[in-house]
DNA sequence: CCAGGCTTGGAGG
DNA sequence: CCTCCAAGCCTGG
């Protein structure tokens, strides 16, 4: 298989993806779709619905250097839940600087969730757009802590 | 080569 | 409460 780039639709915006069977090379937010498939789990997840992102990997985190790791730990932090700048720069033995430099460099935001990583005091930063952030975090409160309650009490199937 | 970026905790006013 | 600063990584200019 070649490396394909294809896009979909997150709300107002569109999610280009730039990937080869599970290893996904590029993702990114833009206005304009493009032509082309997205990998299912990806489509799956912007569309609101479950979505096992943990079966895609990332360009991001091969290799040992300190940003890998930290993209390493972001992937670790569950669908709806958060963690801040600070707890994952512990996590990696940095400092949280370091952790938001490398979000602002994420080459692969949504497998790296970049998302879930807030600032202590409110919701830190994230390019292009705060207002995707806000709208992942709140689908993923929803989708994903939903599922899991109704998991727990048996009440689905 | 060096500035600056999705932060934070501490010091000091 | 507020401002100022250092700490640490790494890409783009």
């Amino acid at each position: 298989m070649a490396i394909v780039t294809g896009s979909c639709r997150f709300g107002l915006w569109y999610v280009h993806v730039t990937w080869q069977d599970n290893l996904v090379y590029r993702v990114r937010f833009a206005r304009e779709g493009l032509d082309g498939p997205v990998p299912g789990e990806i489509l799956r997840y912007c569309a609101g619905r479950p979505a096992d992102l943990s079966s895609l990997e990332s360009v991001a985190t091969e290799g040992e250097s300190t940003s890998t790791k930290i993209y390493r730990a972001v992937r670790a932090i569950p669908c709806g839940e958060t963690a801040t700048y600070g707890e994952i720069a512990r996590i990696v033995g940095t400092v949280p600087r370091v952790v938001g430099s490398a979000m602002a460099r994420n080459p692969t935001p949504i497998v790296v969730p970049c998302h879930r990583v807030v600032a202590k005091t409110g919701l830190g930063g994230f390019s292009p757009d705060l207002e995707i952030k806000e709208a992942l975090l709140d689908m993923e409160r929803h989708v994903c802590l939903d599922a899991a309650h109704q998991e727990m009490r048996g009440i689905n199937r």
